[in-house]
DNA sequence: CTGTTAGCGCGTTCAG
DNA sequence: CTGAACGCGCTAACAG
């Protein structure tokens, strides 16, 4: 392995000038930034992240935190969104990426989280979709031992960011679109889980149009399952006159259980989520763009850990209508 | 930050033996060790991965290479699985690991990918349906610096191992059941990608299919593109007795496009992804568990790290029916 | 069985 | 503007 000694020697410089010319110091003459470039070309020297990272404390090593159950045959899309947009933005920043899983987490206390990514030189996290009963994540962020950005969650402290689209507005507006468009005033909520944020916001643009409109609105919560909802559907849609969720899958749910009651209801979701054309139906929903949220999030982190602070960024959203078409094409 | 020096010191033993007892080395009477451990619980000492990465030149990381294109709104279940499956294993051999993509790789040569590689530590590389013209991460591959794991490509050597499922007897066997269920003698076979591995393998089962029951065969590639299917069996399907696709994605487009032509014709799968269920349709194919061959896959590349000899491994498949109902309870 | 001594490759004073 | 020297936290021979 070919080190910034070797580069120095060949160059016929220090190894602090190799250096300092490597991190783009002021104070190097063009001269000598000369012979020690080409010296780092001629060897193919690379510079030694770990070296680096243990000298100078600055690992540029964030942790990307999400809830997907491991067993389940579940649909990932969202999570594989964040993952994608995280780790494109992080590289383009020059840090790295490792991907953690909540149910990881879940299996260790406060303390053994705390140590597992202080081992790994981790500066930061990214956390999606914390909910209120995942305390382990939560007292981690707390501790205040890394910059933390929080997606969907709220938390914005001197080193805690938080970043996600106006929920409450978003459901407003779909559910006004939809509402308007389709007709009828008796409405079947299927909403998120209790004690959620989104869903609680998204809750709350679902009661701002209820009272404009004049609408009754049923509510129940899914859990954010298709199975859920496809329950509550089958129980509770047959004297409304719309569907209305708070995500794309309950969505889903929602229409397989309409088609199984051999009913027709207008169903409107919530995610933009590509599977929703899969169901081969046409929906009113929100999309949201899940790899730039996730990009936003590195560089607002990449900004804490320089020293910025904490602070709440709200991302745009769209309302959009999922066609049977729009997957395939 | 507390340091093994700190421990040693607490423990009034020498730093060596701290870090003996660390790394759990023979030779260590019970009674330091306890003492040791002592003075690391008191102190509440987190081992430096990174020191002891640049210190023992072994840094227990790796990379996991996917395919996905950032843009494309695509179904992203199987890399999904991948990362889940690589992930959850690493962490319970100590290991970590970095997510790549083929697309950012694409935009390095050779030499920048190795070096790329090398900055960062890693150790070894899971490559996940390499193809004929990812000529960089091939030679990369090549280049013998890294220890390889291949899912889903041929190359054994002395430090890359490939792991598949049997992907020629899997589509025979698949195939087979599915014609002999449901009839007819003249198929329509809708292939992978041209000089794709696993494409080839499975084509080889049909026509090894297609001799035995004499079946008449037409075989076009869709490049594992809905889309590209949903073409084909437009153009094709009118006049066969059943469709074969080689993998559930195709499936599903076959099956729109049947729609569309408001005909039916029998459609097999391949994969078993639970995205087949919101097609809404029923379907032979065959399962991979994609999250048990990443695992595995860490396990190889844990053992060709620790010097164990490259070679193949064949994962078990498995036939089954996707129904309606399957993912959604 | 334990302690001493060298580094790993790099960043960073602080003299020159 | 440059270079010598020290140290980051840990591992790995070697002595004892």
């Amino acid at each position: 392995m070919v080190s910034i000694r070797d580069v120095a020697k060949h160059a016929g410089v220090a190894i602090s000038t190799v250096s300092k010319v490597l991190n783009n110091y002021p104070n190097i003459s063009a001269e000598t930034k000369e012979k020690v470039n080409a010296a780092i070309d001629e060897l193919g020297f690379v510079p030694n992240t770990i070296a680096s990272a243990l000298s100078s404390k600055k690992t540029g090593r964030l942790a990307l935190l999400l809830d997907v159950n491991r067993h389940a045959q579940s649909v990932d899309e969202i999570p594989m969104q964040y993952i994608i947009g995280a780790i494109n933005k992080a590289k383009e920043l020059g840090m790295d990426i490792i991907t953690v899983f909540f149910t990881m987490i879940q299996e260790m206390n406060v303390d053994e989280t705390v140590r597992y990514f202080q081992s790994q030189g981790i500066e930061g996290l990214i956390v999606c979709g914390l909910s209120k009963q995942d305390v382990t994540i939560r007292r981690v962020v707390r501790s205040g031992r890394f910059k933390t950005v929080l997606i969907d969650a709220p938390g914005v402290s001197n080193d805690t960011s938080s970043i996600h689209i106006d929920n409450e507005l978003a459901q407003y507006e779909v559910a006004k679109k939809f509402v308007l468009e389709s007709g009828g005033s008796k409405i079947l909520y299927i909403a998120g889980k209790k004690n959620g944020y989104v869903s609680e916001e998204r809750m709350r643009g679902m009661k701002r149009l209820a009272w404009e409109l004049g609408l009754t609105v049923y509510t129940r919560t899914g859990g954010f399952s298709e199975l859920e909802a496809r329950r509550i559907t089958m129980k509770y849609a047959g004297n409304k006159d719309a569907i209305i969720c708070a995500s794309d899958l309950m969505a889903i749910g929602a229409m397989k259980a309409l088609i199984d009651m051999d009913i027709y209801r207008p169903v409107c979701g919530f995610d933009g989520v590509s599977l929703m054309g899969y169901a081969g139906k046409q929906m009113h929903t929100v999309k949201q763009d899940f790899q730039n949220i996730a990009a936003c999030a590195v560089e607002e982190l990449a900004g804490l850990i320089e020293g910025r602070s904490g602070r709440e960024v709200i991302m745009p959203h769209e309302l959009i209508r999922i066609k049977y078409l729009d997957v395939i094409s």
